[in-house]
RNA sequence: GGCGACGUAGCUCAGUGGUAGAGCAAAGGACUCAUAAGCCUUCGGUCACUGGUUCGAAUCCAGUCGUCGUCACCA
């Protein structure tokens, strides 16, 4: 058995059907590495789930009048038929309502505190007396002191981008009620702070150690976080939904999303060991113990607004908790903005996963996403784009390699891979790429250099067009059909390898080529490394791999705005 | 405003001290097995700007401009 591998994907909002921003910035890149890992024999974990405290959730659910569930049951199951028709291969994709993911926050809420890590302290919040409840800062609106901007939030104005305090707006009123004649008045209340100082100087030491590989933007982020100096953070909130606090006198309050949310990576671990029938396997990847220093390799999958909470909070709660392994490697990546502009899911500037799935399906978007992974800076969405990649590379490239090569062979060979004569230096040659794809692509996604791994591979697909137009089997046939044949088993086993090496890109259509070379099984479950594609074997009616796509309208809009979808 | 990342051919991007690269787009050509796909050739860049270090800078340093993120109640 290979290595523990832990693959963190960011938990998104069960707020909506995802938009492909968040499938390109982290749910995809980590599909991609764990498909990889389980392909090279490790042992992957790969969990996420759908985060349903978020005050997104609840701004919506007081809109509508429903509870915050009512939202996060809408959408939940909308989001796992999106995993589904994207072929994202989960070990558990949960949500954070589950009592189970309850327990285990509250287990490490109550460690923290047991270990001295967590303090209670007064606070001075916002109360609307007609809601009787504590207002979060963007509950309150007002006057923007500083440009007398009239709707302005207690957490910052829109109109002047200033940040601002709740107790510096001017003739704040409560969102909730619209009530002005009531007014908001600030009552004492009482909350629980992470005490982070306490572990500034474990997480430099444990930061110096890992970050040496890490992404450049991640590791200064996280350095200059801490040169500054960590503050307490309050983890807990005036609300009535979230999870509940596991301290007396604490009744009316919730744990704060961004506490629970986090720890789900550790609960959605536990739930997939019970749904194992091993509860304890969990431990196989996260408990750090004097023999096993480092059970597994864990890496998160994030986008950049996300690194403060992957680099500096989760890791100081896993060292304040003890003896859970902290990130191997926190990879986050840019945003793809839509259309040139910032995508905003609230401005309606998205597109919506479904949307693009039910357009043009999972092996072109899953293709253009990784050719556009916004790795080393932001990106840009566009159909027209994606339709171009389609055809020009997975149409016209691969596609056709594999197209063209095994309608000849079906025509000419009886449908079985011919058997070989004498090789050539130039089959050599190809043979010899056919080999080396495997590591050069290897390498590239080990160190989540995803864009990278799938150049190897497309190489490797130019590589095969170009040694077929030298050959020129159609015509070497007509006066040596041995040589033909050996020009066409050469081709098949650099195809054979592709079928194996974009596995992990485009799932579905690798498997559709491993059918079409004669295997039978799953390809997602073939050992990463080269495999003969052996002389005689049964070839069936060959099909093409993809499907060519007219260009979008011009006028048609990048992004769609449909309810219905959202 | 502070801090950070990014700014390279029309487009998407690679390249982190030694004579500017790939794919696509554009122009031309040879071929015909293939979803008129594929192959070959050509065209195309004062590497955002200014200054500095160096024998030598896309690459290191400083400043400027632009885009994005973050700054502790968005997650």
């Amino acid at each position: 058995m290979g290595e523990k591998i832990l693959v963190c994907i960011a938990w998104p909002y069960a707020k909506s059907v995802t938009h492909v921003g968040q499938i390109v910035g982290s749910i995809l890149p980590g599909d991609i590495f764990a498909r990889y890992n389980r392909m090279i024999g490790n042992d992957v974990l790969m969990v996420s789930g759908s985060d349903a405290h978020g005050t997104p959730i609840t701004v919506e659910a007081d809109q509508e009048g429903v509870e915050p569930d009512v939202i996060v049951e809408r959408y939940h199951p909308k989001i796992l038929e999106v995993w589904e028709k994207l072929d994202i291969q989960w070990d558990l994709y949960t949500k954070t309502t589950t009592p189970n993911h309850y327990a285990v926050t509250q287990d490490v809420f109550l460690k923290l505190l047991n270990n001295g890590y967590l303090f209670k302290d007064g606070a001075i919040a916002p109360f609307c007396p007609t809601d009787n409840r504590f207002l979060q800062d963007r509950y309150i609106l007002g006057e923007c002191p500083n440009c007398h901007y009239g709707k302005a939030r207690g957490d910052q104005c829109e109109e002047c981008g200033h940040l601002l305090e709740p107790q510096q707006l001017m003739n704040p009123y409560c969102r909730i009620c619209g009530s002005k004649t009531s007014s908001i008045e600030f009552r004492e209340t009482e909350h629980f702070y992470f005490n982070l100082p306490l572990l500034q100087d474990k997480l430099q030491t444990w930061l110096n150690a890992v970050s040496a590989q890490w992404r450049p933007n991640v590791v200064n982020f996280a350095m200059n976080w801490l040169k500054e100096g960590l503050k307490p953070r309050a983890i807990t909130r005036d609300l009535n939904w979230g999870v509940p606090i596991p301290v007396a006198g604490f009744e009316n309050k919730r744990i704060y999303v961004w506490f629970d949310a986090v720890i789900g990576y550790l609960s959605a671990s536990k739930e997939w060991a019970q749904l194992q029938g091993r509860p304890e396997a969990w431990r196989e990847w996260w408990e750090v113990t004097p023999e096993n220093p480092r059970p597994s390799r864990s890496y998160y999958f994030i986008g950049k607004d996300n690194i403060s909470f992957h680099a500096i909070f989760w890791p100081a709660m896993l060292i304040g908790y003890e003896n859970l392994v902290l990130a191997y490697d926190v990879p986050a990546n840019e945003f793809m903005q839509m259309g040139g502009h910032k995508a905003s899911s609230s401005d309606g500037n998205v597109v919506w996963t479904p949307d693009a799935l039910a357009r043009y399906g999972g092996d072109a978007l899953r293709y253009y996403l990784t050719i556009s992974m916004p790795e080393t800076h932001d990106s840009n969405f566009s159909y027209e784009e994606l339709v171009r990649f389609n055809n020009d590379e997975l149409v016209g490239v691969f596609g056709n390699a594999a197209h063209r090569v095994l309608t000849f062979t079906h025509k000419n060979y009886g449908a079985t891979v011919p058997t070989p004569g004498e090789f050539t230096a130039e089959d050599k040659a190809l043979l010899e790429i056919s080999h080396n794809v495997f590591e050069l692509s290897g390498k590239a996604i080990a160190a989540v250099k995803l864009r990278e791994g799938l150049a190897e591979s497309m190489n490797a697909a130019r590589a095969i067009n170009k040694y077929i137009d030298e050959q020129a089997p159609w015509k070497v046939m007509k006066t040596d059909k041995q040589r033909a044949g050996t020009v066409l088993y050469t081709v098949i086993q650099a195809l054979g390898a592709l079928r194996i090496t974009l596995t992990p890109y485009i799932p579905a259509a690798a498997q559709r080529l491993h059918e079409l070379l004669g295997f039978s099984g799953l390809v997602k479950d073939t050992p990463w490394q080269f495999a003969e594609v052996l002389a005689g074997q049964a070839l069936p009616e060959p099909k093409p791999l993809f499907t060519k796509f007219d260009p979008p309208a011009a006028a048609e809009p990048e992004t769609a705005k449909t309810e219905a979808a959202k």
